[in-house]
DNA sequence: AACTGTGAAGACTTTCACAGCA
DNA sequence: TGCTGTGAAAGTCTTCACAGTT
């Protein structure tokens, strides 16, 4: 009940209760119930209290969940109660976007270093962070204590990217190349294929359109 | 059968086929079996199989898939055996990069304007697509024939930009600010929170680490 | 011999509905 | 009264296993 198992639909629910009750900590809000968060975030409020009995029982019957002890409480399971270090691989258009990206860094996340095969770019700060070449991926990523990587390198060069960050030790990688990657188990990898959602964005507004022809809705 | 009741989930992975499936075309590969396709993209065989036979029976038994037939019927289902035409809102950080990322008009998605509420960004090019003020919204978008909506700006902004998008017809929105968005339900909207991606590898990196202390696994 | 398509079983997730607490 | 926490029911998705096709 308290272990490692929580269904992945949950942490991904997790993510977004932690976003909603950061913005109602910072407008001094004390108190929240269920079925105001669900209807926040289009969930059910059933579903908001499955989720939350996850790990622990902090809401008060007749009250609701403390806006205080529940950021708290959401920070600790998603393990963002403290910083982690992040290293990019590809300084191109979008590595260079996420590496000045503010919403990393006001969630816990901050970027220690950057590396890219093209030795031009060798040097550079993007964002405030320094830019490698890959060969001083080992060394750096020691010394600046990284943890996580991610990954903006053309889909021809991500797997063996990913297999030189896991040899370094790092314990998760977010991959925005277009690439399945294979890595051993206990190195989590989470996809973001930025062109796979816009088809399923198409699929969904072709079927939408179909069903419901009453011409532009709002 | 036919009809539009594909589970999500499905849909999901036909993007994940339909990338895998354009490579081996591209390397004129003319059959694929769903034990191969399954391995490449860590899913089982029969899973493969079922999520294929959703949209029709083109297997061949004691063969495989073609190739050819394959990937045309991936590209009908999702919609993307045509161009969309695409509008983005919010020329930041990452909304340029959006606007330059190769692999929108490689997948059948084609920007035909941008736009932000900053006026000195007005008249400049950005990856080729003109910058306009958010007043020439509705012009434009009619006019460039605009039917997919990409939001990157700030949280506070994000519903009502989702609102004038909606307004001048969009049939379909992909949002990239940290907020969840109220809509119409025939225009759908797909949530990319890229710090909530970020807090899922946190959370798996952790958990992998408490269960297996064996040290860096490559 | 190799592989698909698919009912049926199994696993997982969500929703319901209500006992119990503030 | 208002709300949580939770078993039980319903619903959804995945895996199994095999008949049938090339």
């Amino acid at each position: 009940m308290n272990d490692a198992s929580i269904p992945e639909p949950v942490i991904r629910r997790l993510s977004l209760y932690l976003r909603h009750v950061e913005q109602l900590a910072g407008r001094e809000i004390e108190t929240v119930s269920s079925t105001q968060l669900g209807e926040a975030l289009h969930v059910t409020a059933a579903q908001v209290r499955k989720d939350l009995a996850y790990f622990g029982h902090f809401g008060r019957p007749g009250v609701g969940y403390r806006v205080g002890a529940l950021l708290a409480a959401l920070r600790g399971v998603l393990g963002t109660d403290r910083t982690w270090n992040v290293v990019l691989v590809g300084v191109g258009n979008l590595g260079s976007a996420l590496l000045r990206y503010k919403g990393f860094p006001r969630r816990g996340f901050r970027f220690v270093a950057a590396f890219d095969a093209d030795p031009a770019k060798r040097g550079r700060r993007v964002g405030g962070v320094d830019v490698f070449a890959m060969d001083a991926l080992p060394h750096v990523a020691d010394e600046r204590g990284a943890e996580l990587g991610l990954i903006a390198v053309p889909a021809e060069a991500a797997q063996e990217v990913a297999d030189r960050l896991c040899a370094v030790g790092l314990r998760g990688i977010l991959n925005f190349a277009p690439a399945t990657l294979t890595l051993p188990p206990n190195v989590p990898v989470d996809p973001v294929d930025l062109a796979a959602h816009l088809e399923r964005i198409a699929f969904r507004a072709a079927r939408a359109f179909d069903v419901d022809r009453s011409g532009p809705g709002c």
